[in-house]
RNA sequence: GUGGUUGUAGCUCAGUUGGUUAGAGCGCCGGAUUGUGGUUCCGGAGGUCGGCGGUUCGAGACCGCUCUUCCACCCCA
């Protein structure tokens, strides 16, 4: 057989030791706070049933479910006309399963199937990789790690304000410059029904949602396509003329315009509610009530939220809502949920844009012993024990090899102390320490080394 | 999925209208310095020019297909 290139499949990626600390990075910020709420992980297969897949992301979503092939003989039991080119009817013939294309649908379906292992409301998070057979660019990949958390079993909209807390904090801690946007489904189909356009509120959501991207001629144009009249368009470029105002602005506004709208009215209320609590509470990211956010899962009822990055160009970070019926297709109905999910590659894509990770956390051994020999070993390893057993990660070089590869070992490794015990040490009863980071180098006995390093 | 774009050393990139043995910087390895890295000096290794096929006396360059990258649409983390 002839050599092969080694590749990975488009869209996925290989990640190196240093990468691996600095996602872990992300990954441990996350959790730590979704802990700090009292958040609880579970975790899904990777495959689900296609019939619990398919149908929940739009017909758009449908196309960008990674379907796995039946095992064995799978054309065997085919019914469909093979010399017909009929892919979506094969499809559902020859394949049963597929990768999960995020995290809360899966989560909707463990949800229903343990409901007696489960007390309300259920807080839970859960980070793992989906898939989706997108064209990949920058910032988008066909596998990807999402961090959900999200509440279900309570219509509080206090859960609201927590996860807008949680977003406050995790930005925070990653030192990221970001800012939420939050908007309620309710308000927008309030619009749509003052303005006489239920029937075509997917259409109007999807045109409002490019606001920021194709500006008003934009989502003009849009809207005329869509078979939106003159006096509708006009209506609802009203509600984008508040688009720069402050938030309480943008609730007067709506409250005149939605005053025959009982669903619009309540969708302003609990904005204007969890807008409220933040009155007393500290938060450091921004909040603002963006009336063209949209978000283009079907599946949000109430409250949405998208954060962007300030600094840089990239798509959203982190997305939710409030979803009030994702378990009744599962055959529990009138439970709402609420969640959002980081999207961990995107902030990494961000960070390193930035160049903030912090210095410190690529470093992962603290002191290194340098490697003299067979008998500078012995005496070294007891010593390199009894640093371990006070959490002082260390390590010694494997092989004696000539000092200088050794130094540079350690220095690539970002290894801040190098210690060097050779003869004349060993005659002494004493260690050298080196500090990589100014050079410095001083003689001394294990205990003050210990109490240095700890 | 539609249209476009990209690929040359480990990395970032040069490479003339098709013409001898494909280059640079950084990194890597070795030496100057046999107990000292990060600075300096000297030397060295490393390439199926993304892959397959075609045109040509001759292809890194031209053509076809394919894979990959990035971009727009679509959608989204």
């Amino acid at each position: 057989m002839a050599v092969q290139k080694p590749s990975v499949p488009k869209g996925t990626r290989d990640f190196s030791p240093v990468e691996m600390v600095k996602r872990n990075f992300i990954f441990d910020t996350i959790k730590e706070v979704f802990k700090r709420f009292g958040y609880l992980p579970i975790e899904t297969p990777s495959m689900e049933n296609l019939t619990t897949l398919m149908g929940k992301y739009g017909e758009e979503g449908d196309k960008l479910l990674f379907k796995v092939l039946n095992s064995g003989d799978y054309l065997s039991k085919v019914k469909s006309d093979l010399t017909k080119a009929e892919s979506t009817k094969l499809t559902s013939e020859i394949s049963e399963k597929g990768l999960r294309y995020d995290l809360t649908v899966p989560f909707a379906r463990f949800v229903v199937q343990h409901l007696n292992e489960i007390t309300f409301p259920f807080k839970r998070y859960q980070i793992q990789p989906v898939w989706r057979a997108d064209r990949p660019q920058k910032g988008r990949y066909r596998e990807f790690y999402q961090c959900d958390v999200d509440v279900i079993g309570s219509n509080s909209l206090l859960n609201e304000v927590e996860l807008i807390q949680i977003i406050d904090q995790i930005f925070q801690k990653l030192n990221v410059n970001a800012e939420i946007k939050l908007n309620n489904r309710k308000i927008l189909l309030g619009i749509a029904e003052t303005i006489n356009a239920k029937d075509k509120f997917i259409e109007f959501t999807v045109a409002l949602d490019k606001w920021d991207k194709i500006g008003s001629e934009g989502v003009k144009n849009e809207l005329i396509k869509s078979g939106f009249s003159e006096s509708q368009i006009e209506d609802i470029f009203s509600v984008i003329n508040v688009i720069d105002q402050d938030n309480k602005h943008k609730i007067l506004f709506l409250k005149r315009m939605l005053i025959d709208s009982e669903t619009g009215l309540r969708g302003i209320e609990e904005v204007e509610t969890v807008l409220n609590y933040f009155e007393t509470l500290p938060l450091n990211i921004e909040l603002e009530l963006d009336l063209t956010l949209a978000r283009g899962l079907n599946y949000y009822t109430g409250a949405i939220f998208e954060v962007k990055a300030k600094d840089v160009a990239m798509g959203s970070l982190c997305g939710g809502g409030r979803y009030d019926d994702l378990t009744g297709v599962f055959g529990l109905k009138d439970v709402s949920g609420i969640g959002i999910s980081f999207g961990a590659d995107r902030i990494y894509d961000v960070m390193e844009q930035l160049n903030i990770f912090p210095n410190e956390i690529v470093a992962s051994t603290k002191v290194m012993f340098v490697n003299f020999g067979e008998k500078e070993e012995k005496y070294c390893l007891p010593l390199l024990q009894k640093l371990r057993e006070n959490g002082i990660n260390s390590e010694i070089f494997p092989d004696s090899a000539k000092i200088k590869k050794q130094m540079t070992y350690a220095n690539n490794k970002n290894i801040p102390f190098v210690i060097l015990v050779g003869e004349s040490e060993m005659e002494k009863g004493i260690l050298t320490l080196k500090d990589m980071i100014n050079g410095d180098q001083s003689e001394m006995i294990f205990e003050e080394l210990l109490q240095k390093l700890s």
